[in-house]
DNA sequence: CTACCAATCTGGTAGGGCCAATTGTAGGAA
DNA sequence: TTCCTACAATTGGCCCTACCAGATTGGTAG
């Protein structure tokens, strides 16, 4: 998740995407646009408020609302009396950052979903293995439950994308360990659009849920080898199906017709 | 790292510790505190902005900013013409938010230092066999040039908490995932004081260097194998240490009482 | 050349006001 | 009585002004 990235600028993703975004998430988009148009480097400073919040044409105390966010988020920093200054995206900011710039329409990069799925690949190893050796018999129980409604969600033709949210949760829970819940939680909500997409052909969706049902097995009878095994093969699905999505073609976007408009890629240079 | 922790109510451990904590950064932990005082639980609504902004004798401006960075960190929902919400800590909130809330002085917990590591680990060999795979030559001089830098510190008798921590995070670079990176950074962020007690004994220091030494030229051979098993035995260091120092004085809380609410569609009325 | 001071610029914050959306309720129509 | 509509209150979203404190800068006096 580059600043670079060669997608539309981001303000005009949220514009021609249906997805709403709240006004508020505008205004980080439009920020990051202008760091964009105006070539920012890490280190760089944005203009003072006041005449940023003109320049964008909102009030200071919009923007200084979205510039505590991106300051959480530790896209920029903040120094009193001083200014607020670009930081490193792709080393220093926040792994959220990723999610919210998602979340605002960036079109989906092949070295992304690659990234993505790798890093995930190593929190669900983690979450699987733990799983094995804490999961108790409620984890067991809700995870079957969870499985129990996704093959009737299946049956019924509908898309098993929250579902299939609710049982890797769930697997996650049975790590016992609040952390990895969080993080797993984290892609989750940075792959939902990603993953409702893979989850339209629903064959795709009943394989998912054999895995889930061999997952479980794996679990319950505490075969740590086995569930690794599983849960690799389990994410190489998405991996290959994205692989092949992206790759291929530039102009081949799941959702909506992608705006191959004029896209300067502005060079980004790493201190 | 759950809201019912109990330590010191945040602004009293931010007022007690020496730590400088920008005032924006103090009012995002009143809050925390006012959620805990009023046993708020996950959905609860905050009082209205206005009258939540009166009891905390600050504007309703700067509470806003508050607000939207606890959102970002999915710490509450805001939705709009209705309140704030406070959100489920323990599986919602973002991973940033344990950061956050670790700079405002709440104290190490034995469970979250272990969940932390357990996590830690699995990123760690993740970037590893990554960067077995993908180092460059410019990553090994860097690696190199990190460590010659370690051993100078170590011989003028300093705390290399920051050169290892340019260390790992040099490591998570040669895997070329910049979302690994980005993850691997928050948790140096999370653990910093952590790691500076750690390495205030110098033996300490300088069996980390020597291990980072092994790291190097593991990554070099791309062994793989050999790597994973020194990264593992690097970690064990910490583990084992705060294992020991967390472990005799803290009082074990129950791990998670409640239900998980990730099976059950969440349905939040105004009052 | 230095030391000092004042003007200026910066972010941090308070407070008031307006708007739109939502909600609760009272009143009127069937 | 029941249903529905219209009004009023509440709420967050946002703008604006004003003031404060720290930092910077430039000029001036010694």
């Amino acid at each position: 998740m580059s600043i670079a990235v060669s997608a539309p600028v981001v303000s005009a993703a949220i514009a021609a995407a249906g997805n709403p975004v709240p006004p508020g998430r505008a205004l980080i988009g439009r920020i990051i646009d202008y760091a964009r148009a105006h070539a920012l480097e890490a280190g760089a400073r944005f203009p003072a408020e006041r005449s940023l919040a003109q320049t964008l044409g909102v009030g200071r105390n919009a923007l200084r609302e979205a510039l505590a966010t991106l300051e959480s988020l530790r896209v920029v920093e903040l120094r009193p009396n001083s200014g607020v200054y670009l930081r490193a995206l792709d080393t220093e900011s926040s792994f959220e950052a990723t999610v919210l710039l998602a979340e605002m329409g960036s079109a989906p990069n092949a070295a992304e979903v690659r990234e993505t799925i790798e890093v995930r690949a190593a929190l669900e190893r983690q979450a699987i293995t733990l799983a094995c050796a804490r999961r108790t018999a409620n984890d067991l129980t809700r995870l079957m439950h969870i499985s129990a409604d996704t093959a009737a969600v299946l049956a019924a033709k509908g898309n098993i994308t929250t579902c299939d949210q609710a049982f890797h949760l769930a697997l996650a829970h049975a790590s016992h360990n609040s952390v990895l819940v969080r993080m797993l939680n984290a892609f989750y909500c940075l792959t939902l659009e990603r993953r409702r997409v893979f989850f339209a052909d629903p064959r795709r969706g009943l394989a998912s849920c054999v895995q889930h049902d061999q997952l479980i097995a794996a679990i319950e009878q505490r075969n740590v080898p086995r569930a690794i095994k599983l849960i690799d093969a389990h994410l190489g699905n998405a991996q290959v199906y994205w692989k092949e999505t992206l790759a291929p073609s530039h102009r081949t976007k799941p959702k909506r017709p992608t705006r191959t408009g004029a896209t300067r890629a502005v060079e980004r240079k790493r201190r």
